[in-house]
RNA sequence: CGGUGAGUAGCGCAGCCUGGUAGCGCACCUGCCUUGGGAGCAGGGGGUCGCUGGUUCGAUUCCAGUCUCACCGACCA
């Protein structure tokens, strides 16, 4: 590819709307623009880069048996109806009506459509496991897009779906696809964890979500330091604990507190530990349930361990009023002793056994100290409801402790069951005539996603550094001065002997000075370039640089070629 | 949807408080010059100052409304 005839429009200052490196740099090597908040023109740099990472998609799923189709965008309401989430999806699917007043919707995803077809043409046991994959735009009309391609609103996603005759058949699939996401974010060169994960608004009964590792990620994930457990924060399990064999003694003591509103005011106030405290907080439900729940002061509450086990649909922070009805108290002195009103009080796990602590007594400015579980007030359920923290002891094994990371979530593979099968009916039959439920899985990949978060894990101060799989372009020829003959003619036949040997490269053949070049070929984070200059061809030689490296070695002319193939190469083998 | 901030040339910004010919850097066009890390000189083009209304002789500037965008929370590939 001639430089001078392709459209890499590179922009020197960073646009003042990008906050993630990765959209600012990929708006400045001119890879993308936007059109509309979260919807993305890919210029054709950021395409090719996109294309090749879909390429490594394609491959693995085709490795593990999936079957590429083509799903449409626009799928009708009747569907969506169907399975109920028409009504549970809310705003973020785009509704809108036809010319004859039919209701459609732009696709989020594709699980309707594709049961849809597999209940009309699946009938037989014979005819599973089967998994049908697309690499498709998506659309869904996030509340808050940002930062590029990493959010938003319509974007580019593999989606593939499992089917199988029972939920261990099912199992099965979920691990072929498991380790087909395990190799191509490996064959990405991309510094990953799969972990544990939640399964939303998809539903569903387990998943793994996979996390490229960056600080700029939105997921908090941990993972154990000794055995394999990893699981998103939302996700962790607590240890589970052991009753403290305390006993009770102290007296039950209401002490003033005055304007000791927070944890940390009161502990500090009463010259006692905030591990020795007990917080008190109240949540909501959409329809105005209230839940009161209880955890040591020094730990957090985790919002969606809370709501799943409650089973809610929406979890809120209860409002003053509703707390003030069922507590009579302010916030700040709020506590499970003397309740107005007879509401669930779900404890943590860690509270169970807790003797002798402090906490609100339901009034302004007053705190109860040696309150103990069981003897003062009594809880429904002792639950785990806490979010972890980096140094907690590992759920799963015995010696481990848990670190803590910031992820970007480019992957998530679902066990869905039977979920969308028993809402559309898809059934087939059984080897003795019987019919049965397919049983399914779900599977996806966010593409322009995964791109970004490359970028993400690998850039400097002068641009991109694209891992070879996924760069758009393996190497550059840079022509240091156009109007010297001899090195135009030497740094075109080094390109085309490059492009016959399968390389993809760009020759950098612009009448500009050489430091716009360099500039520009660091920007656009091209791993390999060849820099062709007059003081280089006169003892016959060429220099290579190495972006990742930062190396520069001096080549012999008619090595280069050999040298960048090698090079290109070993970056791309995956033996697996 | 709630909280914060911003809309002035393709990009990054100043001007507005105190109303009176709309500016700077980069980019773009022409010429000269230059060729190993975003050169230099000279000349040039490009704006209904987000939109609507009000106040005023006169509004980018003051007032009201409205739209859009970005950032912080819930959603998610």
């Amino acid at each position: 590819m001639l430089y001078s005839r392709y459209f890499i429009p590179t922009v020197k200052e960073t646009p003042s709307d990008a906050e993630v490196i990765s959209h600012q740099l990929m708006l400045r090597a001119g890879m993308i623009r936007k059109l509309a908040s979260g919807i993305y023109n890919y210029l054709p740099l950021g395409l090719r880069s996109i294309r090749k990472f879909e390429n490594i998609v394609r491959e693995e799923m085709d490795k593990a048996g999936a079957i590429e189709m083509l799903m449409p965008t626009v799928q009708p309401a009747e569907l969506w109806q169907e399975s109920g989430r028409w009504a549970f999806y809310g705003k973020e699917l785009l509704r809108f009506k036809d010319r004859k007043e039919a209701e459609f919707c732009l696709g989020p995803t594709h699980e309707e459509v594709i049961t849809d077809m597999v209940r009309r043409e699946i009938k037989s046991y014979r005819q599973m496991p089967i998994n049908f994959y697309q690499i498709q735009g998506k659309f869904r009309d996030e509340i808050r897009p940002r930062f590029g391609l990493m959010r938003g609103r319509e974007f580019i996603m593999k989606d593939a779906y499992s089917f199988d005759v029972d939920s261990a058949a099912a199992d099965f699939s979920y691990e072929k696809m498991y380790n087909a996401y395990m190799r191509i974010f490996d064959r990405c060169g991309l510094n990953f964890r799969a972990v544990e994960a939640d399964t939303g608004s998809i539903g569903g009964s387990f998943s793994h979500e996979f996390m490229v590792l960056a600080d700029s990620g939105e997921d908090a994930i941990v993972s154990c330091d000794s055995c394999r457990y990893a699981a998103n924060v939302e996700k962790a399990e607590s240890p589970l604990f052991t009753a403290s064999s305390d006993t009770i003694s102290e007296p039950l003591q209401k002490v003033s507190t005055p304007e000791m509103k927070t944890i940390v005011d009161v502990a500090a106030f009463l010259d006692v530990e905030s591990a020795k405290t007990i917080k008190t907080l109240v949540y909501a439900s959409d329809t105005g349930e209230l839940v009161m729940a209880l955890l040591r002061g020094d730990h957090e509450l985790n919002e969606l361990k809370l709501k799943n086990h409650l089973g809610w649909g929406e979890i809120l922070m209860a409002t003053e009023e509703q707390i003030f009805s069922c507590t009579g108290s302010p916030i700040g002195f709020l506590g499970p002793i003397g309740l107005k009103m007879d509401i669930p009080v779900i404890a943590d796990q860690v509270v169970q056994g807790m003797m002798h602590v402090v906490l609100g007594a339901n009034e302004k400015d007053q705190h109860f100290i040696n309150a103990s579980v069981g003897r003062d007030f009594e809880v429904t359920r002792f639950v785990d409801i806490r979010t972890v923290t980096a140094g907690d002891a590992c759920p799963r094994c015995e010696s481990g402790k848990l670190e803590m990371w910031r992820g970007i979530e480019v992957g998530h593979v679902f066990k869905l069951g039977t979920k969308y099968s028993k809402a559309l009916n898809a059934t087939y039959l059984d080897p003795n005539g019987k019919e049965q439920i397919i049983f399914m899985g779900c599977y996806g990949i966010g593409i322009g996603r995964t791109v970004a978060a490359a970028i993400e894990q690998n850039h400097d101060e002068n641009g991109i550094i694209f891992p070879i799989p996924i760069a758009p372009f393996h190497c550059s020829v840079v022509a240091v001065n156009t109007k010297d003959s001899g090195v135009m003619a030497a740094a075109e036949e080094i390109y085309l002997k490059l492009e016959s040997v399968g390389i993809e490269v760009l020759f950098d053949d612009r009448d500009e000075r050489p430091g716009v070049k360099f500039k520009d070929n660091d920007l656009i984070g091209i791993p390999l370039r060849i820099v062709v200059g007059s003081k280089g061809l006169a003892e016959g030689k060429v220099e290579l640089n190495i972006r990742s490296s930062g190396e520069v070695l001096s080549v012999v002319v008619d090595d280069v070629v050999t040298m960048v193939k090698q090079l290109v190469d070993a970056a791309l083998v995956h033996n697996m």
